[in-house]
RNA sequence: GCGAGAGUGGUGAAAUUGGUAGACACGCUAGAUUUAGGAUCUAGUGCCGUUGCGGCGUAAGGGUUCAAGUCCCUUCUCUCGCACCA
């Protein structure tokens, strides 16, 4: 009997037809998401469900932190890759909540960076305005979607109470001697007019602009990540991030292996090192590479040589790195008329300059084994420079030979394999004194000063007397002066270079006249070290709180987009472990467990581009289909990891789905015991949602509560035992339906505290199995059978079947293969 | 070129240890319903054929196995990252 009943618009608009059959559907299934989302957004908002307090009984495995990546408040909004990550964390933090776990889901914006300053430069409007308003917009859109964050953990990496400690961390890096000034040439970006990080650079051009990089020569902060280089690679053992993640920061960091070997003038005036993976092949050096910037170079020229060496100089200088780097081209150099020393057989090599090696890798300067590198083989058949075998196993006058064999034309070396003629070589150079072991980076140093305005402002006094000193502690923060012209300058200086009253100060160490460094940080400074801010939010006096920091860290599950990979996630890492070293952070590496989600393509797969028009709206969504749709709709495309073509139909395919579910909850609720095979699909239904939700493979589930509600649907009225539990399994999903529907069933809010549904293993296994018979390995028939039947029982009814016989009939049966639950495949001649 | 990953219907995709390929959804087809607002309900839908049956089928080719989307080898294609790193 029905102990309670929902009043539904549908119920009083149902039909009954002649055959008595009613049909729960009418003009209002429509079901009201526009209504019932903003109920629980203002519910959720004014009880603050999602907040979160350091509760010290809450044993420590029971802790769990779910960070997204922020975003930047760009004007345009959120568009729809936002909500894909956002959605994932948000749904494995609704589930692990209501399976007993305290939860930290916090949201913040990465709020300094060009677009804002872009802006200003137009418009004459502030940055800090524009920024401010985006915030606001973005808060307000992030609201509709209905994520479980707990905003009063909200920061904002542009305001002074956040940045103070951003510039807090760079005096300890400076204190650390990890902050340096250097005048080097380095990227610059015409465009943007700042320099940039060499990981800023794609393919020769900047990452955020797309114009191509060119070389400058400024004055630079520059951060000593490469001291970490070594810490940053190992570690990376710890870290339960996908292998590709991984192998992209191992590439970046490009640690090798090999030599120093020093080489001497002819003339015997000067020595000079080169750095070799391969010292065994130095008997087959033939010549040597200097590049065009390595400081040997005009003393090295001689006079005959010096006018071709100069044009050569001249003309490298005017390539960019694109072109410098543009593989097709031909290799180009020329000779200077010098000579080294091999230090292995005494031989004369001339050395060359060439812009193939260049000046920021070893010691810019090689020596070149035509027989054994591909590139010292091209630059050799060009210029018509000798090639030497030293190690049997390819043909060196056709191509280089880079395979393992045994050496040749190498004294003491010949015989031995490439491995063994390493180390025998390195501990030959060392006791010679001509060379020793060493290890080589592909990883450089941070270029972390910006020639712009809107970023933290770097916290040190230029002093003629003292020379760079950090700024004491207490005039932290440091903030950014108003100024008239956001203009670059594109001469080096920020604008803030003009702000004579905010330039000039006093040296905090002798009292005398000082100069503000008038550099910026970059954008990724606010983004190394948020996750940790957002454990103690308000603190004025600390970082955050080690207390706290040792609460929640580290992250135990970071979802974001894979374009960080070696950009801020190694950034943040790098600053993790300084933090680590001074003891401020008690864990090794921030982020533990990472999940990139793909990216989300337009329809038929192309990019979403506003040229192409294909841009879709989460607010036009989320106004037309609800939140929980969209929601939905994200995570039921596929794989969260992977890229995937969005499809308005597919969405309108969810819809439908969560329209269906709404009208179920409008039936008549009793609470009889469902039938049996009702409890085990509830039961098999709960194993995969909870499984499946535990492994992010949301997609899945989807389907699963879809089967669910595809057999539930036959029912004219609804069993409580079935649906209380179902509501709440789709509550992470749809998190506005589940409050809704949970409610209606007479249950106070919100579901989000109630406890998620456990499985019978029971009922979730068959009591009835179809068991495949196969002939030759081919399906022949198929039969219905207890489950748990015995291989021998299987075999007899297969050889018993008169479909099988068949098949069987008047051949010799070789082999019969029973397999419990799955099938009997009979083997005949 | 090097590194990583991936190729399954018309589409997005499912598929413990190798054990019914294509769950779920979109689209499509047919039918039902005077059907307001991206309707709903029912049935069908991998391809081919002589359609109450059979053949073929997971990028291509080969192999291991009673049995391969799954394991091994070769080739091709695509995506991402790096790109003269000595």
């Amino acid at each position: 009997m029905p102990r309670t009943r929902n009043l539904s618009s549908s119920e009083l608009l149902s039909v009954v037809d002649a055959n008595g059959m009613s049909e729960y559907h009418s003009a209002m299934s429509k079901y009201p998401f526009n209504e019932i989302e903003k109920k629980w957004q203002e519910y959720w908002d004014e009880q603050k469900t999602f907040k979160v307090t350091e509760d010290p009984s809450v044993p420590e495995e029971k802790r769990l932190y779910v960070l997204d990546m922020f975003p930047y408040p760009s004007s345009q909004g959120l568009h729809v890759g936002h909500p894909e990550g956002y959605t994932a964390s948000d749904i494995y933090s609704r589930f692990m909540r209501m399976r007993g776990y305290k939860v930290l889901h916090p949201m913040g914006f990465d709020s300094f960076g060009l677009p804002a300053e872009n802006y200003a430069i137009k418009t004459g409007t502030q940055p800090r305005v524009t920024t401010e308003e985006n915030i606001n917009l973005f808060i307000n859109q992030i609201k509709t979607l209905g994520f479980s964050y707990d905003w009063d953990r909200q920061v904002s990496t542009h305001r002074p109470e956040y940045f103070k400690w951003t510039q807090w961390i760079f005096l300890k890096l400076f204190e650390q001697g990890l902050a340096y000034e250097d005048e080097a040439p380095i990227n610059w970006c015409p465009s943007c007019k700042t320099g940039l990080a060499n990981e800023e650079v794609k393919e020769g051009r900047c990452d955020r602009c797309g114009a191509e990089v060119n070389r400058k020569s400024i004055r630079q902060w520059i951060l000593k990540i490469t001291e970490y280089a070594d810490r940053l690679l190992e570690d990376l053992e710890l870290l339960d991030w996908t292998e590709s993640i991984k192998s992209m920061q191992r590439n970046w960091i490009g640690r090798s292996e090999g030599a120093d070997v020093k080489f001497k003038l002819a003339d015997g005036s000067e020595e000079f090192e080169v750095y070799t993976t391969r010292p065994d092949t130095l008997f087959g050096a033939t010549y040597m590479v200097l590049s065009p910037e390595h400081p040997l170079v005009e003393q090295v020229t001689t006079e005959a040589r010096c006018a071709d060496v100069q044009t050569y100089l001249e003309e490298a200088q005017k390539k960019s790195d694109l072109e410098r780097t543009d593989l097709a081209k031909d290799k180009t150099g020329v000779f200077t008329g010098s000579y080294a020393i091999n230090p292995v057989n005494g031989k004369e090599i001339p050395i060359w300059v060439a812009d193939y090696v260049l000046i920021s890798y070893g010691s810019g300067a090689i020596m070149a084994v035509p027989g054994h590198d591909q590139r010292d083989w091209e630059f050799a058949k060009k210029f018509d420079l000798p090639i030497i075998e030293v190690l049997q196993g390819g043909d060196v006058q056709k191509e280089a030979f880079i395979g393992d064999g045994l050496h040749v034309n190498s004294e003491f070396l010949d015989g031995l394999n490439k491995e063994d003629s390493i180390e025998k070589i390195i501990t030959w150079l060392e006791s010679k004194g001509l060379g020793k072991r060493a290890v080589n980076y592909k990883l450089r140093d941070w270029i972390f000063s910006r020639q712009r305005y809107w970023g933290e402002p770097i916290p040190i006094v230029h002093c003629d007397e003292c020379g760079p000193i950090p700024l004491p502690e207490e005039e932290l923060p440091l903030t950014l002066p108003e100024v008239e012209s956001y203009k670059p300058t594109g001469t080096g200086e920020s604008p803030l270079a003009a702000i004579d009253e905010w330039v000039n100060t006093t040296c905090p160490k002798c009292g005398g006249p000082g100069k503000r460094e008038t550099n910026t940080m970059p954008q990724w400074a606010g983004s190394c070290w948020y996750y940790l801010r957002y454990l103690d939010p308000k603190n004025e006096t600390q970082l955050a709180d080690l207390d706290k920091i040792k609460y929640w860290m580290p992250v135990d599950l970071y979802v974001g987009g894979a374009e960080h990979a070696v950009l801020h996630l190694l950034y943040a890492r790098f600053w993790h472990k300084v933090l680590y070293d001074i003891g401020v952070v008690n864990t090794k590496e921030p982020f533990q467990r990472l999940v990139n989600q793909g990216m989300i393509l337009g329809e038929g797969g192309v990019k979403m581009s506003k040229s192409l028009g294909n841009v879709i709206n989460p607010d036009d969504i989320i106004r037309d289909f609800g939140a929980d749709s969209m929601r939905m709709y994200e995570m039921f495309m596929g794989p969260l990891q992977v890229s995937k073509a969005w499809s308005t139909k597919g969405l309108a395919g969810v819809h439908r789905f969560l329209d269906r579910v709404w009208r179920v909850s409008d039936r008549p609720v009793i609470d009889e015991e469902p039938p049996k095979h009702y409890l085990q699909l509830l039961h098999k239904t709960i194993k995969k949602v909870t499984e499946d939700t535990e492994g992010l493979e949301f997609n899945t589930a989807i389907a699963q509560m879809m089967i669910f509600i595809n057999e539930i649907f036959q029912e004219k009225q609804i069993y409580r035992a079935l649906w209380e539990p179902f509501v709440q399994l789709i509550s992470p999903y749809a998190p506005h339906l589940g409050e809704e529907m949970w409610v209606k069933l007479g249950n106070t809010p919100s579901i989000s505290d109630t406890p998620w549904p456990q499985w019978e293993e029971e009922l979730t296994r068959e009591e009835e199995v179809t068991v495949v018979l196969q002939v030759n390995g081919k399906v022949r028939a198929k039969v219905n059978l207890p489950a748990g039947t015995e291989e021998e029982t299987l075999k007899k009814t297969a050889i018993e079947n008169e479909r099988i016989a068949q098949w069987t009939g008047g051949k010799q049966v070789v082999k019969v293969i029973a397999v419990k639950d799955k099938l009997v495949n009979i083997v005949v001649k």
